[in-house]
DNA sequence: CGGTATCCCATTGGATACTG
DNA sequence: CAGTATCCAATGGGATACCG
């Protein structure tokens, strides 16, 4: 992760997935959207985004609340969600440091997302072991 | 990714995402959601998913449609996403070699949540370039 | 408390060559 | 065509130490 390179390519160079696809060309690699989709599906972004749905966080509650998460990628995912402009970071200048972590309302539309998704892992992981098992034994 | 092991944990003793991120434990490493979480939004999986959408595919078709993947990651993903019901191989015994690859049922409805997120990102690239330049100006 | 900096190992993943 | 095998480079990511 930690793309921070910026995002390639100007607004209207941008050439959509779905014309990518048509063009049979999905994605090559320079594509912008790249870079975002990254950060979303990043190990540690998915977990961060879906806890962030149930409200503001702060730092420390964040790293208990996704078990196993190093404070250097919390961090680093962190800012790249920020730098995207998916999560809100907010510093309050008292001492000890107070710094909390919310949702913008583009973040929510992508947490939503990812939320649809994980619930369907969850819900269908009883489906996929079945599976998973059958295909053991073939 | 290649994450051969078996899923870990049987099926009684699964603990869902949401139980967890209640108990503050989200997803503390030992959730066995956690090797499809790792398949399917893996960089190469979510390609291959979408791509899938259109149809079956053959190998290589796969690989000129997705631009940038090596055979080795193809191949690698596929069986992942295989190993996991996702998709269906077939191959059939003629020569020069044929295989085909297929979403099963299970492997559309994660397509259709994935494509959700990637269609999102597509129509959200604008705001989320204009945001980056503001943040930039900060 | 909320980070950053550094070091270092493990994994990812590409290039190339080879095979049924 | 559809892979596997091998090697090597880049990246990811943890541990630790330190700072405002």
């Amino acid at each position: 992760m930690n793309t921070r390179d910026p995002l390639p390519g100007a607004l209207d160079d941008h050439v959509s997935l779905k014309e990518r696809l048509r063009r049979g060309e999905l994605f090559s690699g320079d594509c912008p959207s790249r870079g975002v989709l990254k950060h979303i599906t990043s190990r540690w972004g998915v977990l961060i985004l879906v806890a962030l749905l149930a409200g503001t966080h702060r730092f420390s509650d964040l790293r208990r609340k996704i078990g196993g998460i190093s404070e250097k990628m919390l961090a680093q995912t962190l800012q790249d969600l920020e730098g995207d402009g998916l999560v809100i970071r907010k510093s309050y200048d008292v001492v000890p440091p107070h710094v909390d972590y919310t949702l913008s309302p583009l973040g929510l539309e992508a947490a939503q997302r990812v939320e649809a998704l994980t619930d369907w892992i969850e819900s269908s992981l009883p489906r996929i072991m079945e599976i998973r098992e059958e295909i053991q034994r073939t």
